[in-house]
RNA sequence: GGUGGGGUGACCGAGUGGCUAAUGGUAGCAGACUGUAAAUCUGCCGGGCUUACGCCCUACGUAGGUUCGAAUCCUACCCCCACCA
């Protein structure tokens, strides 16, 4: 059966669970890497298989862009599109109303975005951002939402909040009204869920009320919390999140979206958090920064040069197990796409490994323990001594 | 041998009297990146001193000169390039 989620233990609010979706299952605390194009950018398929990766993203905005939905729904809609036959979640466009401001104009019906391709106005409403994912086909549609930055005044807050509920009414009519394939491009009922986006900025009351709010749309089949990390300070997200935790269905899956770096990850997990993404990985893979237990490494810098060394000696990634730092750096320095590759997939590997170890420890009860000296390990930034 | 052009910081290359320790690039060094407008962006980049404002030294082929002041003007020399003998 698809879209439940298995809650299989417990330590304090972090959770050990199974989440499964038609295209495969997906085992709890878990990181996703990000695929906004289709692709996890500069990895095959493959390679983000290697990575361990269960499911991935897509980005309803770019997709729309470039290639078209209706040419991915076409090709047989993203998993054929991609090559990638494991469960995909695409975000519906919400993030973008937040990084694209300079290029688009919200109102009560939608937002309208100046393409950053050609120029072109796109409009993208409830219904639009739900049946361009109903065409791009992926288990997971997300609700399309008003995100805010994290420095909002209560009153930004407030009506990004008041405006995603409002959307989520009709995201989920027309999500509904597609799965009864009363669409232009009819699928299997059961191929596609639609999940909900907790708003309200940094604001507890107005985040408890996009809860309920969420709850009183519901049922779903997992609940995202959005609009975090987009600037506000960290311990504000983790009072949110703890804010929030113990008000969440314990059956379904809680996804905390945009989130994050390696501590994020844990510091998430221990409030309630099952899923998470975030292109840091890719992207800091591509800019040369590594993740490693000690905290993080400039592969481009001068300390590296000759070194023999693994990138993370822990690691059991393809650029960990096959290359060292000193050859990692050279591919930097001469600008190889391998070296991008390389760092990517270590990063990946690294925050969804984190996942599963996180995983292991909470069924086997030293979760707790275990996090806070990975957390004070990961704090002291050190990069190992060279030999 | 003659004529013309040219020698600028690690490299390329602007700059023809003071606003020049010297525009821009490159290389080098450091940093940032959180539901991707990002293989991107930012900072440093002759040496020394100073918490800082700032100060001192060295520097535009070499050596002299003109000038209050020279990478910039004059003289000689060295070297490179092109063409002509």
């Amino acid at each position: 059966m698809s879209f439940t989620f298995a809650l299989e233990a417990t330590a304090g609010a972090a959770r050990a669970g199974t989440l499964t979706l038609p295209h495969g299952t997906v085992p709890t605390p878990a990181f996703m890497p990000v695929g906004t194009h289709g692709v996890v950018r500069g990895l095959s398929a493959a390679d983000v298989r290697g990575t361990g990766a269960r499911i991935i993203l897509g980005n309803t905005y770019h997709l729309h862009l470039r290639p078209g939905e209706s040419i991915v729904g076409d090709m047989g809609g993203l998993h054929r599109f991609t090559g990638w036959d494991r469960p995909m979640l695409t975000d519906s466009g919400g993030f973008q109303v937040f990084s694209l401001e300079q290029l688009r104009t919200i109102s009560e019906s939608g937002v309208e975005f100046r393409s950053h391709v050609d120029g072109t106005w796109r409009r993208l409403t409830p219904e639009r951002a739900t049946e361009i994912q109903w065409d791009l086909g992926a288990d997971i549609a997300m609700a399309f939402d008003h995100v805010v930055p994290g420095g909002a005044p209560r009153e930004l807050a407030e009506e990004g909040m008041e405006r995603t509920l409002r959307w989520l009414g009709r995201c989920r009519e027309e999500h509904e009204r597609l799965a009864e394939g009363r669409g232009p491009r009819p699928r299997a009922p059961a191929s596609q869920t639609l999940w909900p986006i907790i708003q309200g900025g940094t604001y507890d009351d107005l985040r408890l009320r996009s809860l309920e709010g969420v709850l009183a749309r519901g049922p779903w089949t997992g609940i995202a919390i959005g609009g975090l990390s987009v600037g506000e300070p960290k311990p504000v997200m983790h009072r949110l999140l703890e804010l929030l935790e113990p008000e969440l269905p314990r059956e379904v899956p809680r996804y905390l979206m945009g989130v994050g770096f390696p501590a994020d990850l844990l510091e998430g997990i221990a409030r309630g958090v099952d899923l998470f993404d975030c292109v840091a990985a890719t992207r800091n893979g591509r800019h040369g920064t590594a993740w490693l237990p000690t905290g993080r490494i400039n592969v481009r810098g001068a300390a590296l040069k000759g070194s023999t060394e693994p990138l993370d000696p822990e690691c059991d990634c393809e650029a960990c197990t096959t290359v060292s730092r000193g050859y990692l750096r050279h591919l930097f320095v001469v600008e190889d796409m391998l070296g991008l590759r390389l760092v990517s997939i270590h990063n990946v590997r690294f925050l969804v490994r984190l996942g599963e170890q996180a995983r292991a420890r909470i069924l086997d009860g030293t979760f707790d323990h275990w996090r806070r000296e990975w957390l004070e390990r990961h704090r002291s930034r050190a990069v190992p001594a060279e030999p």
